[in-house]
DNA sequence: TCCAATCATATTGTATACAATAAGATCTCG
DNA sequence: CGAGATCTTATTGTATACAATATGATTGGA
């Protein structure tokens, strides 16, 4: 029935890979070589190289000439043009989605919602994993809403790096009502189709995410430049 | 002194495929071949693949496992979506060089104003090539001067579709006058400080371009779906 | 004659071998 | 003992050979 579906090695790889970096497996800096990488996927370096180039396309590795890829590590200014971007790019695309969102989009974003609230505020302590699962996708979604192919590569590529630093766990529990609130604000502006609210919710609700995530940084351990996860290995 | 900075044959490979996708080489939907172009630069497949991919990731090309890559075409629904994200970005941008522009930033740009205006209006005939490349550093040096990296390189993917296109052969005299008109509103906003109006004024300004490209191309050619180029030769 | 299955061929995907480069180690000379 | 040049080695860059896949032609049957 369904046709075997044969992988190709370098798609493989480049999931695998992925993985790894928001699993945070690498420390940020963690110079990537590519034959360990193809020995432990048991494939050649060919494929590797593949991935690692996409990879680099998606600025979740840096690459230079002779010297391979590194694991990016993110920086406060990092931070901060990425929120930048973000706030612009998912602002104007929850207006977009309050003028074009049909019913059964506006359904799963409800739903979504109460998931994230149920995550967030269900049990003794927040579903962090969980939470960041339903998050992207109710963002994914309205941006999706919005009817724009090529808006949804350029969120998608600014949205997975906080991904990687963990975001959520840095909401303590008044910051994660606030989101919770705000994404019901959202919902019910798109639902009404009222775009200026949309706008200015989701605006609201980036800036706040932003500022979490300065807060945290500069606040924690003294002079840590870069923000990355705790490395399970090769911390190079 | 200068090394010989011997360089990479996939970047080779890179520039010479993109520059011939600017110059309308290949038309929209033609299908490139990687050994083709590879004995053409006289390097192998692998760096020719390498290039494609990176092409791919821009969006120049579109790429289906096992059937390679073939040459974008733009369709009204394509430019719709494009100048929609320039709406939001270059606006913000504009905004963000109000507040940070420096000096020597500013007089660069009205430099710039003022060539592009020679080059429009200097001689018996615009010189469309003239105007596509400094309008191009134009918009460039205002998103640079936003200071904000990250936007740089989503910008710069967005700017390069609609020179494909030979965007501004598709202006009238009117149309350039108002866009030159533009350009010098943008260096006053910005060398004022006043970021209101260089956002104001650039959504405008880009609002312009967007209906000249959509305009043009639904009243030429009947049922021409796919704008691109006449393509010299490879036609497929 | 038309449709379907099979096969041939061109093209992409992957592996591997080799070349070129860069970083580090070692050695030499001051 | 230190600084610099040279050499070694690990890693990336490229070429080439081979495998897998998709497309189109051809053939056989209804």
């Amino acid at each position: 029935m369904n046709r075997p579906e044969r992988l190709r090695a370098s798609d493989v790889a480049y999931s695998s890979i992925r993985q790894g970096l928001a699993a945070g497996r690498w420390a940020p800096g963690s110079h990537l070589r590519e034959s360990e990488l193809a020995a432990e996927l048991g494939i050649s370096r060919t494929p590797v190289r593949e991935a690692l180039r996409k990879l680099a396309s998606e600025q979740l590795v840096s690459f230079e000439p002779h010297l391979g890829v590194r694991v990016s590590g993110w920086s406060n200014h990092d931070i901060e043009e990425i929120f930048a971007l973000r706030v612009e790019l998912e602002s104007y695309a929850a207006g977009q989605a309050a003028r074009h969102a049909n019913p059964a989009q506006v359904a799963e974003l409800r739903e979504l919602a109460e998931k994230i609230e149920k995550a967030a505020f269900g049990g003794l302590e927040p579903d962090y994993v969980g939470i960041t699962e339903l998050n992207n996708r109710f963002h994914g979604l309205i941006v999706a809403a919005a009817g724009n192919q090529r808006l949804v590569n350029l969120v998608v590529t600014l949205v997975e790096i906080p991904l990687v630093v963990r975001t959520f766990a840095r909401f303590d529990r008044q910051e994660l009502a606030r989101s919770v609130s705000h994404h019901f604000d959202l919902v019910e502006a798109i639902e009404g189709g009222n775009a200026d609210w949309a706008v200015a919710v989701m605006r609201a609700h980036i800036h706040a995410g932003r500022q979490v995530m300065l807060r945290r940084s500069t606040g924690g351990e003294a002079s840590e430049k870069m923000m990355g996860v705790t490395p399970s290995r090769n911390a190079d």
